[in-house]
DNA sequence: ACCTGAACACCGTTCAAGT
DNA sequence: ACCTGAACACCGTTCAAGT
């Protein structure tokens, strides 16, 4: 049987799930697929291009188009997406990180296009509305990363004996209080933008 | 001669300047000292550790005290310094990163700290001062990271014809640009805070 | 106390050769 | 077009044995 791409990924996934990124080396997934190290190459033509690969596919929930009107609903919605996708595969925040900083997620591109649609309806100039976008982001992926290493750490070690409030209802809290930092950081400076703009405009009627 | 902390340290730093954090690996490091790669494994439990110690080396300068008063001032001016170290090592923003994601840098620690106590400053209330220096951190270590990573990508091909206003001037606009946001998004929290505070403490008097 | 030598159990990547 | 086999050039870590 002939070895797709698609079952590439959907192995790798399962590594990563069941074992953590440490254990999603090219020569497990190769055995885990019956096929040799060399096979793979065929395919994607480096470990990053697969582990890029393997983040767009985790990335696919949190894909789905804006439903929310207001560029802070839209900012907010969609980083609650992003981080619920990588907190559902081990290690994923870890990945996604990875995989973004070397430029291999066609998924995370598309992410920051749309925070950056949002960022310039808040009112921040043009080439700033995707540095805007990408501030965000790395808010959301260094938090996750955080949050994920300390939830997988004592997992393994003390389950404490409250299993909701400080696991999962904190961190929940924390995230959406630096987001609202953000947000009303993107707020203050579009309007003061905006005013710019106007006065600009006003000069401008007046000279015309 | 006896090995000492500080030359494997002074090793690791150099390999990382003249080749990067690719190359940076114990046997590598052994080589350099001219030891064997078990002996490096008497004076650092293992790599993470080691890496570490290189992170707290690299943050030195970003260390000194603060010197401006008013908490805007310090988390900016901490902000530039801790950017200004991380660009002064080749993967120097990668290597911290790594560093601060597994907890070893002591460095990175004491930075949060300062930090925190900029955001207590700004109204921030207790808890959530940390996580807001945290944020602040995600930030600086998430746009050097991509700073340098396109800095290293280009200085080996295209040399622009403009050697200053893309390459050095405009990242660092954009680097402030991204901070900004950040202050103001704490300080509207932190005045908000602030007024609640004020009113539960209206509300004590009445009912005291 | 500090280090060597040698081993253990792996890596990512390439590429001639096969089908 | 797609894959195997085997090699190349490495890794991090451990640990008995030496001084």
């Amino acid at each position: 049987m002939q070895l797709h791409k698609r079952d590439v990924i959907d192995a790798a996934t399962a590594i990563l799930d069941n074992f953590g990124m440490a254990d999603l080396t090219m020569r497990r997934l190769a055995r885990e697929l019956a096929v040799s190290p060399g096979a793979l190459y065929w395919h994607f033509a480096n470990k990053q291009e697969l582990l890029g690969a393997v983040a767009d596919r985790i990335l696919q929930p949190a894909l789905e188009p804006h439903v929310p009107p207001g560029w802070r609903d839209q900012i907010a919605d969609g980083c609650h997406r992003l981080r619920d996708a990588l907190l559902s595969h081990t290690d994923g925040a870890e990945l996604v990180s990875a995989s973004f900083a070397a430029g291999q997620s066609a998924a995370m591109t598309e992410i920051v296009t749309r925070l950056a649609a949002a960022a310039a309806d808040a009112g921040v100039a043009g080439s700033d509305a995707e540095l805007a976008a990408r501030t965000v982001v790395y808010y959301v992926l260094g938090f996750t990363a955080d949050e994920q290493s300390r939830l997988q750490w004592d997992a393994a070690g003390a389950t404490l004996p409250d299993g909701q409030s400080v696991l999962t209802a904190e961190p929940s809290r924390r995230f959406a209080f630096g987001l609202t930092v953000l947000i009303e950081g993107l707020a203050a400076h579009g309007d003061s933008e905006l005013l710019a703009t106007a006065r600009d405009d006003l000069t401008q009627r007046r000279l015309g």
